[in-house]
DNA sequence: TATATTTTAAACCAATTGGTATATTTTTTG
DNA sequence: CAAAAAATATACCAATTGGTTTAAAATATA
């Protein structure tokens, strides 16, 4: 039956994908050749674009493979700690250590395809955005819910708290990479530890 | 004699270089083509490789004149001003409106340009942590004045709140691109002002 | 196991890439 | 205003780009 036949596609396709998704978080869309995917696949250009239909096809797919990695690393975050606190520092925890994985060496792909797609590539910037947005929203769902639990002060913005967050763990990220040392990563999660405490009712 | 020559000369290569600036913050290294270059300038590529070596060197060019950009406003805002509290809201005010300039609509060169060239290329990666450390340099001093000035506590970490001042500014601006909406890039910038409130002595 | 179907490899394609050699124009200088 | 020098345009180059065609190989089905 078809079920077999779909399976082997599909896992051929995802094998692409597999070796495709650090390249491009790497060397970025237009950093990224069709040979540099010949290669790490070991396939030829006929084998890809059997299974994709363009280039573009496969930065999509190879971004949303990289973003599902992290997106659903939050999900578990936010569904295993009880409070808010617990569960912004275990964010927290999670950005201090990711990075080391060596799948993810060329840095956070959200900021990555960012940056290269917001002026240049609208079909990755609408991406980009959806999964960017999703870790906002989490932050934004966290807050409520300690202010709700009467954990955070009712006072907070939580709309203003996401985006810091979300500055400051991008902005560590951009820093950590391009001086190459993870103090400026961490630095910037204390930070976001410390503003957590912060934001807790006394 | 040679020296109007070579302002001649000069002239040539920084129209090149002010026609160049922007395209490359926009689209990226890889992302700008050589067509790109001529198309903008209206020049030939033998008129432009007559003032440059190679497409690396106007690339490094073109970061220099963006990076300038920034730095020295930067350098008048910290001469302009008095007290370090000034000073940083005076940066603050500064990112806050220097993203409606037409010429850096590509966003923050320092930005783009780490993120594309932390992996890929070196001399590009060294020219970002050059300027990107100059900022961070100066607010580590503004930080120190403001101590010694007993302005600031005086045990707060400069290094620590250059890196959390940073990491807010690029965050903030990658959000605001993302977005394409101001509010998250003055979020961060608010919040970096209620920061160096928090620094001053009470 | 033979056949039908899907998947992949090999060879090829036009267009574009960064870059160059040389002729021509433009500047500068005497 | 000539001659010398410098800057630019024209025409070209090999290599690489993303992508296609077709034939071979692998797979699934009967």
């Amino acid at each position: 039956m078809s079920e077999l036949k779909l399976k082997k596609s599909a896992r051929t396709r995802r094998f692409i994908i597999e070796k495709a998704a650090p390249i491009f978080n790497k060397k970025g869309y237009s950093g990224t050749s069709m040979y540099d995917l010949t290669e790490a696949t070991g396939l030829t250009k006929g084998g890809i674009y059997g299974n994709f239909e363009n280039k573009d096809e496969i930065a999509a797919a190879a971004f949303e493979y990289n973003s599902r990695h992290i997106l659903d690393q939050i999900k578990v975050i936010i569904l295993s700690q009880k409070t808010a606190r617990d569960k912004l520092f275990a964010i927290t925890g999670f950005y201090r250590q990711y990075l080391y994985e060596p799948e993810l060496s060329g840095g956070c792909p959200l900021l990555n395809t960012a940056v290269e797609a917001d002026d240049m590539n609208p079909n990755l910037r609408e991406r980009v955005l959806r999964s960017l947005d999703y870790i906002r929203r989490s932050f934004i769902y966290i807050i409520n819910e300690g202010i709700e639990q009467g954990e955070f002060n009712e006072n907070v913005d939580p709309d203003h708290y996401a985006t810091v967050f979300l500055g400051l763990i991008e902005g560590g990220i951009m820093q950590m990479k391009i001086y190459n040392k993870s103090r400026f990563l961490t630095d910037c999660l204390l930070h976001m530890e410390r503003l957590v405490e912060n934001l807790t009712k006394m």
